[in-house]
DNA sequence: CGCGCGCCATACGGGGGCGTATGCACGCTA
DNA sequence: TAGCGTGCATACGCCCCCGTATGGCGCGCG
């Protein structure tokens, strides 16, 4: 995973990093505690960042450019319709393992302004798609935005509610499917 | 707020560390900080506890004490029907202020067992309450949970999504709940 | 009055992280 | 081959925290 060869690049310690907070929180963020990870000592780190704070604003600018296509990519990738690419969107919610360093970016960022903002860019722009694909079933706009965010939510949900039996899993997630993608007479 | 006079009790350690996890994680969960915010020394600490994981563990069981029992407790003042009282759920989700503790603690239980268990007892509890609310409006068991998961997840989305313009607030609030709460023909 | 005990302050050693200063090996260039 | 910059190692001082050991103050009780 982390073992590749070659020289210790300023990406590795960010990759580093990010794996780091998305296993043990941002208090694990240290910079010595990584360069160990890295086989490398701090003259490494101070090398390729001015502090540790030089550190966590690369993590943050690294993920934000990462994080914000990579949902939406895969959507776009699986399908035409908008049916279709909320169906592979909810299939995702419901298995993503990428999503421990979301919440801990979360948590990082009821702290830190900065991080605040990026998060709530990368929210509005996946609520907006979402908003579009759920406009594209034929709803009002107002409507679109609330299934968008019920949608949003429980991609969260199922990772911070530790979930019923998972026996009911499966069909948890299909009832949830059909409920937010119904759209009939008298739904809107 | 943390300004009473007497001796600094057990309890009042309890108290003041779960506003501090709540506030700044649980890194900020130190026995000389929060010996500070008491304006006491780390004497008055290890009187009372045996180590710091053994306030960790006094802060878990007094959680789960006091919340679960909270958010139905209001509940079941607030109304007799399941329609008043999920009407009252939602209104607090979309309000309540106490959700920052709820966030810190799962970030925690992502990391330490008997925080998962714990937080899992609870969620449990919950999610079985808004069931049989949600089945009390004539729901089949299956819909009433997958229901009760999407309007816990709205619970929490709205604290960890930074929400859309603040103008559709309150719309898309409505909006959630009227979608959760409508149940005719062809619904279920 | 003195004695004990609850409750806390003070002092100490150990550990770990941060940031800086400096040393050192390698590759490239002249 | 002498020099130079890159990339990292080593070593140091500093701060903050944990846990323990010990001292001290006040108050109820005989």
């Amino acid at each position: 995973m982390a073992t590749m060869t070659g020289p210790v690049t300023r990406e590795r310690w960010i990759d580093a990093a990010l794996d780091t907070l998305a296993r043990d929180g941002l208090g694990g963020v240290g910079v010595e505690p990584i360069a160990r990870l890295l086989h490398v000592t701090k003259g490494s780190f101070y090398w390729h960042f001015k502090d540790r704070a030089d550190l966590l604003r690369a993590m943050l600018v690294r993920w934000e450019q990462v994080m914000t296509k990579a949902l939406i990519g895969q959507a776009e990738a699986a399908g035409e319709t908008a049916q279709d690419r909320l169906r592979v969107l909810f299939r995702l919610s419901f298995e993503k393992r990428a999503v421990p360093l979301e919440m801990a970016l979360r948590d990082w960022g009821r702290r830190e302004p900065f991080v605040t903002r990026a998060v709530a860019r990368v929210d509005r722009r996946r609520l907006r798609y979402l908003e579009r694909l759920f406009g594209g079933l034929g709803l009002e706009p107002g409507d679109a935005r609330a299934r968008a965010f019920l949608a949003y939510s429980s991609l969260f949900g199922t990772h911070i509610i530790s979930v019923t039996a998972p026996r009911h899993r499966e069909d948890t997630f299909r009832r949830c499917r059909a409920l937010l993608l119904r759209v009939g007479p008298g739904s809107p």
